[in-house]
DNA sequence: CAATAATAGATAGTTTTAATATCCAATATC
DNA sequence: GATATTGGATATTAAAACTATCTATTATTG
């Protein structure tokens, strides 16, 4: 398959994947000439993977990027993986204060590494609600923190361990292309329960 | 306090107020010149509300606009005043397939408009798992499901009713503010649930 | 009261990101 | 041999979110 038919298989536009190619997401081709190469179901299920981190995930070219050099190359320990691969996806983000963010994370009884970038970007939203002179309700917070606590803890246990690859699409994908999947399924169960509360629309 | 003090008090330089001005998200001082106008606290508060739906909640400038709108004047209807806020802050978007969508849904037994933008949002992300290649584990899903569900009930039932100005404030920023800090305490809980499986890094 | 500074409002310019478009020499294909 | 396609390099575009400049006015200050 040469590059018109990668981009028709994927409906990628050719100088899209040329862009892709020269950015150093998606790996070159076989040359046979100087001026052809050809490219397999390989290439075809990496351009797929980019566009799903890049629309779905809502990366950008840089993290990609950084997140396929995870996929690419991972090490050995589990436990950094996952800490490497949320580091990739973080916006370089200031130092909030991480007092309050600290004082959950005790209450819910994690552990976790008060200075790390996540602790930053928890730190950052919480700064977010505050500025937005957003109170939520007592006790609001900890049943957040015990719920994904519960979810967390199924999909750690559903990494697979037999093959180093498996456990690292997994983690990676799992971490990153979930997340708009939840939030869909947060607003919409919004809407159920808020036609629970105060009925439905007297739809049909 | 003049333009110049409301830059200093939040922090946003005065070309970027002045920004907010054109685009109509922030309300003009009063003039008492043709060339001074005064600001006061509603401005300040207006405009660390519009940081914060910039920044945390990752909103456009487009989508803040949308979103103020419906917070300056909002419609009498409780229900339908969530499903508007949530319009506004989509992105607008193809219609991709929805099957997988609605049977999850229907799964869960949540009563939900099958053509709603949410919908619709759910299918995207369900779309981009299946374009990655990734299969979540059997029964994973549902089980995101319930557990937002729970939550959802939680943050519905504290929607204070007594006046529509909470009402309105508490349902658009406990639906925008609240997305980073889940996200935030997923990736944490994440963490935690890993180094229980895993076993902590030898820090320290 | 003169000099200096600040402001509203308009317009123009900048930066970044992600993508397109154009060229050209070198194949491939008909 | 004529036409089309490609790799690779370079240039251009488009959108978003600011940022800077300019001008005619006010304020303020010494």
């Amino acid at each position: 398959m040469r590059i018109s038919g990668l981009s028709r298989v994927t409906g990628v536009p050719v100088a899209t994947i040329k862009y892709y190619l020269r950015e150093g997401l998606l790996f070159p081709g076989r040359l046979t000439s100087s001026t052809q190469a050809l490219y397999d179901e390989a290439h075809t299920a990496r351009l797929r993977l980019i566009r799903a981190l890049l629309g779905p995930a809502g990366l950008s070219i840089t993290q990609v990027r950084d997140v396929l050099r995870i996929i690419d190359d991972p090490g050995p320990d589990m436990f950094d993986l996952l800490g490497r691969v949320q580091c990739a996806t973080m916006l370089p983000s200031q130092r909030p204060d991480t007092a309050a963010a600290e004082e959950l994370i005790g209450r819910a009884g994690w552990h976790i590494e008060p200075d790390s970038p996540e602790m930053h970007r928890l730190a950052a939203a919480l700064d977010g609600l505050a500025a937005a002179g957003f109170v939520p309700p007592e006790g609001m917070l900890e049943r957040y923190a015990a719920g994904l606590h519960q979810l967390a803890s199924a999909e750690i246990a559903h990494i697979p361990t037999e093959s180093a690859e498996a456990a690292v699409r997994y983690t990676v994908l799992g971490t990153l292309l979930i997340e708009p999947v939840l939030l869909a399924l947060r607003r919409l169960a919004q809407q159920d329960a808020a036609r629970r509360r105060f009925g439905a629309p007297t739809t049909g």
